[in-house]
Formats: structure tokens, C-alpha cells, sequence
DNA sequence: CATGAATGAGTGTTCATTCAT
DNA sequence: CATGAATGAACACTCATTCAT
């Protein structure tokens, strides 16, 4: 008998021979072919997100996108490719976006620095797509081609918007002339922690510990903004 | 009757363990049941984090502590078991150790915020402990049990901590009368994104982008300290 | 966007099933699912009556059947409900042949007795079915449920059977007037008796010791007739 | 999906990880060395006719004779070794024993063979120990060797005493002159039915379906009686 | 192209057996 | 002698991947 009593019990992974009748019945309507990778994508993201890498069943991904296993192996050589093209299809459009109108952004820094946040939340954090980046930072460690794509396809991009904003209001004398690379992250993590927050413990929690992501990020920008400001 | 007189043989199922002719027995057979726990403890944490639950595989546990795969199941009854065993092992502790210092702290409530926050941060952030609460959020939906606990023995009371201190400054006059249960994610999450670095995009990116955990801190506090300043 | 244009790599996970270099590639991709259930459970009779429930491997069952032990589980979820099943559809059909057949018996009730005994012997004792008999009172205790289901199936037609025959002879006046419930067991006793002999000591017993079952059964049946019969 | 649904659960077999914390404690006052090979001997049997040789775990043998499962393999050198002990030292007494009484006996070889299975069961039948009997037909096709002994050392002995009854009763003209080698199996096929029964179906049995043991041997002795008997 | 039956290497877990103390 | 911690071969079961149809 061991000395001390580690056991413990409950939790959701492997039901063993789980039927695969899943709940989420494909569309009845004709769909093209072409439709077929966006498809698994989608279905693949949404349980990549969900369980994890390892915890997702390709069957369960074909089942969802309602195609069999076969089908799936057509488009995607491995479930690790699959993994791969989730991310990098995910990842690019909604960073590219804000770039151009940051530019032409007109009011004080520290509204354009609250602006972004929400901006970027509603378009992105808010979305399932923000699924992914919670997924490269989950598994980023048994993908580490992954981490290189991601930083520079979306950490770089995102941290020289945020510096430019910043930029701008010390170059305007809003700002103090604070290190920008460190206060950049002042910025970035509220955000990436909504974003885990949102895909990781917020399910498991009871209604009266959610958080209003709107609310703490004007709340945040605004106290940011202050903290930054001259005077 | 005399002992060992009962053998005889012929039979048609297979003796199990033979293994007669291996001179190259290895004589590992030490006797240190006190520590394996323990060090059984500190493997699994150690490939937890590196690798995430299901990519770790026991046998390399056991390995890792030096000990054979049977052993483990000695000790923990499961893998599962042992996951939890890590968590509850590495979590609690650290965090409950901060409570009473903050009551006595001497200075002012911003002072505290940053002292606070740096001290969590030397004490568990830097830690391969903190690996595990990236644990957590990464494989928070297969494992809801480990939530709750995680929630109730660590989100929960550093919650109350933070939200002490900065009530202690609005109470005190040094800071406004801001929302606190909004505010408390503003201390947090920095530190949450910094556990998340460190463990995910962190060892794979160039030495230049690092980020120094400690200035960022002391910079993130003081912007917050002075957000939330009167005037 | 054009299919298989996903692909990249550099993970750490290993793929798991490459097997590219193995030129000696068995063949053998046959499909024939309609026959699987029956070939496995054809299979998995002569195992499970050969070494009993915990001696036959699943690997064996399924190489005796031709196929990989994956495709087992294909279609029977675990080990027990192979068993299980193999229980379930050797044992019903046999038994409940003879109702309607003793209803129409033209002749003496010991005549009946004796028709009855050498019948079930011939269709069920005789065959390799009978084995699963043998295997349920071996394997009882491990398998309660399996117990229901052979007394709901087996033993209870069977001795309503044999009751029934009983009866007609004591009805007609050939039988004296006995408690049926307990000679009952006196027709079924040498029927399992055979069948226990012929999986366990049989085999193993030199020529001269053998039994001839039709034999004994028709001799005892004779008996039993004469021990039953009036004056 | 497989064609057929094959399932249903409910067994006993395996709970894993059970906890040895045995209700059988074992008494009190100081044992002698003596006496552990017939205390493991005894709580081998118990579990051995229980559960099976697969299903019976040494460690569990061992914690119900109150010794640590090292102590076990001091004396019996497997587990193997340990389950031959058990039958060859469970089985010898019962049956010689009846012999020379036989000789003795006074009264109708009608009366004779009522007697002698009414004292084999009270003597063996009933007791523990009439489970080897069950457990060598049980596990017979994976101990040949000991069906050998088995044979040698109880069935042709008991043989011989019922062939030499009913001899008597053909020498003495009160039975006719049957086979006597194939009478003998009506005699002994009831007994080892109880005996199955009494260790398999029979704990799981409900109550009103219970087999009166001694009526049942009463009433098929008669009848044999009657069945043999000239006239 | 699509299917889904078939595969088999891989992994968690068990348990008879050993042996240092 | 007795213990019980340690071992590791064995086995049930999983699931990514293949391929005949």
C-alpha cells in the first residue's frame, strides 16, 4: 500500500468507445468540394481549441466537418499538418487588418490605445479564431516550427502597431517617454489573458466570475492611459 | 509438514517472470520509499510542463526518477492521479505563503501592488512550479475537476489578495475608487502572460525579443499605481 | 484554395505510424464485414472453451479469425463483451429447439425422458458450443451478470422442459407421483456431468477411461424410467 | 460504427486498484511457523474456488493468511506451485477414508449407495474443500498434470468404491446386472453437479431456487435403487 | 474523389516474482 | 525467517494512417 493517498477522480478525457452519433449534424444542403478543407478546418479548429491537440480524435474532426476519415487524410497528410494548417489559416487575416487604420486614427493616444484593444477584441479576442492563439501557446512546445510562424506572423505585426500607437503619444507629448517595449506588454497581455481566460477556465466558471471583456479592457486602457500620461 | 514440499510441474500456462539467463542483471534494487514520492513528483512535473499531459508518457516518469514503471503505479495509482498529485503539489503552497505579509507591509498601497506582484512573481512565476498553471489553462477542459481546485485553491485567494491591496489603497486615499473587481485582472494578468511566455513562445524566441520579467513588472506596476492615483 | 497545399514540418511529436521501409508489405486488406462478427466469434468460442476466460488473449482471437487485433475492437468494444457475446449466441439457439418438439413426442414418458436427454446431447453437448456451459459455471463468480443471463436463457427453459416431460408421465400414470422439482435434477445431472467431463477430464484421460455419453445417457435414462415407473 | 451492437457491462472481475484492506483479519493469537503453509493453503482455496486461478491475486492469498506476500513465496515457489499444493493437499482425505466403512456396511446395496453419497457429500460434498473439485474441472485444460493426479488420486479410488457397491448389490441379487461401468456415472454424476453448483450458479441463485442437497441425493438414490433393482 | 474496414505500433496498467534489508 | 519496495514482462485497448473498393 503506497504511503500516502495521491487519488483522485473525474475527469472528461478518453470515455472509451464513445459513439461518434455526433450532435453537431452537417448542413443538409449541396456542398461543393471546395468547401471540403475550409470545412475540416473549421471542425478542427473548434476541437483543437476545445481538447487540445492530443485529446482530438481525427475521426471526431471528419465527423464534425460530416465526411469520413479517409476524406480528411485527402486533404490534410497527417493529423499534425491538419494541426499546422488550423493555425496558419487562422492566424494571418485579423492582425493584418487594423494596420492601415491605426494610421488614420484621429483623437488623443490614449483613446487610440483603448480603441485598439476593443478593436482587436471584437474582431479577433471575441471570435473563434482567437482559439488559436490560445492553441500555440498550449501546445507550443511540441510544435516549435509553430511558435517561429506565429511570432512572425502575428507577434511581430501586433507588437508594432501597439508600439507605433505608443510611439505616437510620446512623439505628441501625451505620452511620458516610458520604454515602450516593456509598456507594450502592459497592452498585449490583458488581452492574451482574456483570450486563455475565454478558452480554458471561463467555461468551468460559475456565472458570477465571469468577466465583462469590454468593461476591463476600457477599464485597463484607461488606466493605462493615465499611467502613461504626462503630469 | 515441512515448508517447500509442494512443488511439481506441468502445466500449459506460461511462468511469468523467468528471466533465468540474463547475467547482466543491473542491481538497482535501492530502498528509498520514503523519497520516491517525491522525486516521482518532481519527473513528472519536470515533463509535464515541458511536454503537456498526454505527449508525457510514465514510463518516462519513472525513468526520469530513476525508478521502473511499476513503481510508479505504486505510488500513484494512475496517470491522472499523478497529474492531479503535481498540481496540488506545486500550487498551493507558494501562493498561500504571501497572505500574511501584505497585512504588515509598510508603504504605500502602489509600493505594495509592485512588491506583491514581484515577490509572486520570484516565488512562483520564475519557478518550474508556475509551469503548471500554464498546465492548467492548457489542458483546463479535460481535466474540470482540476479547475475547480485550481479555482478554489489558487484563483481564488490570490483574488482576495490582490483585491485587499487595492483596497487598502483606495480605503487609504492613495487610490481612486475604482471598480476593484475589475482592476484585480489589470495586477493578474501580466502575470499570467508572463507564466505563459516563459513556458510557451518564450524558449523558442531570439534572445533579443526576450522579455525581462522583472522590469516589465516594476514598469506594468507603476503605470498601474499611477492610473489609479488621485489627481 | 487548392487541397494538400497545408503542409510543413518540424514538430517534436513523433508521427506514428510510418513503417516506410518494411518491402515485405503483407497484402492482405480484405473486406468482408459481414462475415467479421461471425468468424471472431467463431474464433473466440474455440479459445475461451480451450484456456478459459483470463488465458486467451485477444491477439489470439482475433489472429485465429485472420485479422489484426484492431479489428476485434472494431466490433466487439472490450474482451468481456466478446465473451460475453460468445455466450449470448452459442447459448439460446440450441436449447429452445426442443420445446415444440417434445409437445408432438408420440411414446412412452420414459421413452421421452431418454429422446429428450439424447437429443440435447447430440445437438448441444456433443458440439463445441457446450464449452461456453462449461465456462459459465467455471467463470461464474467473475461474470454475475452472465449468470442471470444463462438461468433466464438456459437453465430455466431447460428445467421447464424437463418438468414438463416429467409431468406427462406422471399425469398419464407411467410416473409415480415424485417431487419433479427435485427429480428435475436427476435428468439434468448426468447432462452437465458429460458436459464438464468433456472439457475438463476428457481430454486428459487415457482411452480405457473414456465415457461413451449416448451410452450412459441412454442408460441412465432407462434407469431413471424404471425408478420412476408405478408398481 | 460496428454492424452490430454486441454490448452489455456488468461484471466483477477488476476493479482496478482495489485496496487490499481485507475484511478476512486474521486472528489474533501468536500463529507458529507451522502453521503458515496451511493457513495460505486455506486462503488459497478459498480464493481459488472463488475467483478462479486467473482472478485470485497472490497478494491477496497472501493478506488473508496475515502474511506479506514475500512469506507466500517462501513456501510455495509460484503461484503455480501454490495452486498444485492446494488441490494435492485438499484432496487426498475424503476419499480414502469412505473405503473400508463400505466394506463394513450392513444393510441393502440399495441402502449402501444412499449412504455412501450422502456421507461423501456430508464429508466432502459440503465443505470447502469440495471446491477442488470444482476448481481442477474448471481449470483442467490448463493443468493437465494435475488431472493426472486428479484421476489417480480421487476419481479412480472413488470409482472403484462405488463399482465395488453396486457389485455388491449384483453379487448379492438385488440390482441386475448392469454395466456397472456406466451406472457408476449415475451415482457420481449428481454429487459433482451439487458440487458445481454449490461453487458456481448457486451463490447467485435466488433463494426459491435453491437445490435441496441431501433430498436431492435421498430421492436420486431411490431412485437408482429402484432402477436397478430385478423385478 | 470518397469511403470505412483494416491495421499495428504505442501506451497505461497489472501482478507474479525478486531481493536487500 | 519475514518484509514490502521494486521490477518488468505481458496484455487490453487506442487511434492515426492506409488502401481496396
Amino acid at each position: 500500500m503506497p504511503p500516502t493517498a495521491y487519488i483522485n477522480n473525474q475527469s472528461v478525457i478518453k470515455p472509451r468507445h464513445l459513439n461518434l452519433a455526433d450532435p453537431h449534424a452537417p448542413p443538409k444542403r449541396e456542398r461543393r468540394k471546395q468547401d471540403r478543407p475550409g470545412e475540416l478546418l473549421e471542425a478542427a479548429l473548434d476541437l483543437f481549441v476545445e481538447k487540445g491537440y492530443a485529446a482530438t480524435r481525427v475521426e471526431e474532426v471528419a465527423a464534425r466537418a460530416g465526411v469520413s476519415k479517409g476524406t480528411l487524410f485527402l486533404y490534410f497528410p497527417s493529423k499534425e499538418d491538419l494541426f499546422k494548417a488550423v493555425v496558419r489559416h487562422n492566424v494571418v487575416a485579423p492582425v493584418t487588418q487594423g494596420a492601415a487604420e491605426v494610421a488614420q486614427f484621429q483623437g488623443s493616444s490614449g483613446a487610440l490605445v483603448e480603441w485598439m484593444m476593443l478593436q482587436w477584441w471584437r474582431r479577433y479576442g471575441a471570435t473563434k479564431a482567437s482559439g488559436i492563439s490560445k492553441l500555440v501557446m498550449s501546445e507550443a512546445s511540441n510544435f516549435p516550427d509553430l511558435v517561429d510562424f506565429f511570432r512572425t506572423e502575428v507577434i511581430t505585426p501586433a507588437h508594432a502597431l501597439v508600439r507605433s500607437a505608443l510611439q505616437r503619444g510620446i512623439d505628441q507629448g501625451e505620452f511620458r517617454a516610458v520604454d515602450v517595449d516593456l509598456t507594450l506588454h502592459s497592452v498585449m497581455s490583458p488581452l492574451l489573458f482574456l483570450i486563455m481566460w475565454k478558452h480554458s477556465m471561463g467555461p468551468c466558471c460559475p456565472s458570477h466570475e465571469q468577466i465583462d471583456p469590454e468593461a476591463f479592457i476600457s477599464q485597463h486602457a484607461q488606466l493605462l492611459a493615465r499611467g502613461l500620461s504626462q503630469g
